[in-house]
DNA sequence: TATGAATGAGGTTTCATTCAT
DNA sequence: GATGAATGAAACCTCATTCAT
């Protein structure tokens, strides 16, 4: 198995390091062995081509992201605990890792087609995560009956990414963090709800 | 004045048929001219170069778009009615141009961080359109006092943009403008509020 | 006949102007209209292609140099005073029209082969012209008998042609027409003459 | 270093030959590649851009030939015999190469100002050349005293380019190397010298 | 395993020339 | 005669991937 090999990991996070200082498309695959410390060759050795690499940082990043914040939200009883305790946790990697934070909100966007639907593959496993804890707040009450669980998932993932990238687009100069509590406050009562 | 001539709006349409058809990176200049049935050089005597092309054509359409949503929602006395215009217009616009929905959801997005740039300036505008709806919610009292503006902002386009997102990579199969008064409605009230 | 009509004279006027101000390659087909307040088109009306402006360009500029000259060392009696006269002229023409001279030493000489050969036809009568000074040298005893006519000519054309290029490389900026006497002398007598 | 391997020079090779036998404008990097039985990206891992193979091209041939004919007029005592070896070292190495020849007086001659303003630079050291042996003449009193340096350079330079030009125009038909007598004679004594 | 030299396909843009008005 | 909008061919360079060592 590569992934057990430390050339792998090594690679990947090159990958990221690379992404992040250069640009999506200014990270050759030269760069990004050069960045590892290997040849050009030995990146094929653990990679099936460049798309590959990609996807693997996805996977194992945000992979590792979802495990942990899954067992993390199971020590709390309600639905908004596990809510805010999510929101927190995604602020908090991304806050933690600045280059993760630039290739995942910025770079990795200007992939095609073939590769977003790739990511988005990783990513369903974060939505599943998002659907069970608005099941249970249906379920023990907290949320309203009847609540459309595709829609609330949209609002919860939309409005984080898109305040994870502004955050990015201003240099990451503001604490996202400190914004947890406030987020997932609005996204429980809406604009109106008190 | 290049853009009162019809070659300018057609080469844009054309541009727009062309990217959706065939991914942005695969939408040569040569393929936008022969889709709007001029010269490759044509092109040259209307748009500086590509990335012309494609910064018109957000301008184009998006400026419109916010101009006429401006104006109509000036009729509505509560910023509940405003918010659930300004949603419905922007489904309306994209489930009304399927093209359009994929150039500007998928397509454009590839493009460089420079051309990204351009294109936030031109959504600047839509922002401060829903900052004021906002403002004149917590003025009526609509709103909670105290509203975070900027996570408020956030909140709305973030979760609009990832529904049609969703909705586009899913082949815009499902009727996207039935959903808006839903999700207005879970903008306005969270998930706990009624 | 075109070459009578005012417009033939300005637009190779303006060839001249374009080609110094913004060099071989840079002067388009429509920058020289613009300087002669045409349009693209017209010009096609005067000269059967871009070429064609450049040789009568050439043309009209040399042959009347090279008519003027040639009357104007008739009255002189020995080869030495003709040969003189002679690069007196030369330079003198291109110390009074500095764009002439950026075009005909510096720019010109960036045209293709074919160009060249028929630039070189306009220059065979200012050959001759020099030919004939040095056949009237040897006629006369002034020259050496037995005189290698071609080599003595090349050696006038080509030290000419290298001082004024150099000259022009150097942006005009010292007197050239101060060195005829002295260059005149040299060829004359070489470095171990007198 | 690139300039130890052996495809460094046979790209240089091949650049000669197809400018030569294409012209300047039609000796596509393409072609040069082919010739050269290399890849047309091979050619940039040697060379920055198609510039600068022409600038080393000038720079290896020029060079080298500077180098080797400084090198043997050391042992030449007269400056009269110094020069005679220079214009014969010149002459034969452009007539042992008749692609060099063209590539040097017709071809490259093309080329855009800047790529011009680097090959006289490499030129300089061969005016410098010139002027040692001037001066070497003027102070053992071969040539006359108070000779203008920069004049008599700009003679035999001058007058040794015309000629070869003149021959490669004319289809390198004649003997050129056989005038190198006459002509060294001719710039010692002038035309009426002895 | 690891290397890195070599490959070769592919696209934006310029500009001389035309021709309908 | 004069215009100028439209044409369309043509080439340099990059970079993911391979494979002999």
């Amino acid at each position: 198995m590569k992934k057990n090999k430390p050339k792998y990991h090594q690679i990947i996070d090159a990958a990221v390091v690379a992404i992040a200082e250069n640009g999506y498309h200014q990270a050759q695959v030269s760069k990004i062995a050069r960045q590892a410390g290997v040849a050009d060759g030995t990146i094929y050795l653990y990679f099936k081509n460049k798309e590959d690499i990609l996807i693997s940082l996805f996977q194992e990043k945000m992979g590792t992201f979802v495990a942990k914040t899954a067992e993390s939200i199971q020590v709390k009883q309600t639905a908004a605990e596990q809510l805010q305790l999510l929101v927190q946790n995604h602020f908090t990697l991304l806050t933690d890792d600045p280059h993760l934070a630039v290739v995942t909100q910025l770079e990795l966007r200007q992939s095609n087609k073939e590769l977003r639907l790739k990511i988005n593959e990783v990513l369903k496993e974060y939505l599943l995560l998002i659907d069970q804890i608005l099941k249970t707040g249906v379920e023990n009450g907290e949320f309203n009956d009847g609540l459309n669980i595709r829609l609330a998932r949209q609002m919860i993932f939309g409005t984080l990414d898109e305040m994870i990238t502004t955050w990015v687009m201003n240099d990451q100069k503001y604490d996202l963090a400190a914004s947890a509590d406030d987020v997932t406050k609005m996204l429980l009562h809406g604009f109106s709800g008190k």
